[in-house]
DNA sequence: AATTATAGTGTCACTAAGTGGAAAAATGTG
DNA sequence: CACATTTTTCCACTTAGTGACACTATAATT
């Protein structure tokens, strides 16, 4: 069990939905997605407009802490509804597919071309041309404006 | 027992109400729904002009909490007058339907087109177009004003 | 009390979306 | 280059969701 928490997703992978809407995982991953959480998977939205895929047990953490936060207040309401009013439950097929749910694919505007980004617990799923955009933004604004949590930062 | 008290509901689902008022339950929630109250829910309002829709089970707990609060702090009386007062018993038929009452849809508006939104212990009811423009505007506000509470939450 | 209107309920059939399997194409590997 | 693996496309099948319609209950009107 302990091992599993350092199963960490990393890279870049440029992929494509079929028309009903699905993607085949690349198989690299399909392995660990097995082990973690048996295939199942949940897919939500970010706040920066692209999609996020925890494997369930990863997921549950997130999820628990958020649902958490005191309901009456107007932040903790906020992240409630967008984060895990948006997770939706998927399970990988006996091909390694799953379909995105046709809700998120409209909000991510992920419509044939996507780029799946592992991150750590996480992977993201992004529109691949707004991918590529976004990207060549981040490289040209060379100041990074760093806070102090950055200080001790060595890359 | 103590394993229903994990179902948690999640998931942004586009219904439509038929001319009558009423909406179909997604199949994915429905043997959870069996399980926990019978079919049998509560709907009532909320702050942000959606409806709130809890399995019996689960609003039995809400309604308690509500109720125990002092009867003379004016807080407390708004929150019974508004959430105890608005709660409306119905029930799944047996397409697994069910009707939302006049009156709690003319206060949210909600006329054709409905987003239900997975909370947890309950679900949100919303009229669509005034959900979408909601999570727009939640979307742009870049900055969220993180109370403690967040500090700790890693995403 | 009889008549009409209105709201709510149950059933069924149609359509669009989702699912699974497998062939075809593409890619990488020895 | 031949082979094996992965990815993509295609097609057939299933199901969920919606609309339609007829029926029931309740309330309103005369």
């Amino acid at each position: 069990m302990i091992l599993l928490l350092n199963i960490m997703f990393r890279g870049l992978n440029k992929i494509s939905l079929d028309t009903k809407g699905r993607v085949s995982i690349p198989t690299k991953y399909r392995d660990e997605l097995l082990e973690i959480s048996n295939k199942k998977l949940i897919c939500t939205i970010d706040l920066d407009h692209c999609l996020l895929l925890y494997p369930l047990a990863n997921w549950l953490k997130i999820e628990k802490q958020i649902m958490k936060l005191p309901s009456l207040d107007a932040t903790s309401r906020k992240l409630q509804r967008l984060l895990v009013g948006h997770a939706t439950d998927i399970e990988m097929d006996g091909s390694a597919r799953i379909l995105i749910p046709k809700e998120l694919r409209e909000f991510s505007r992920i419509n044939k071309e996507a780029m799946l980004i592992g991150q750590g617990n996480r992977f993201e799923l992004w529109d691949y041309s707004m991918w590529t955009q976004l990207r060549d933004k981040w490289l040209k604004s060379e100041k990074f404006s760093l806070p102090k949590e950055f200080e001790s930062l060595t890359l």
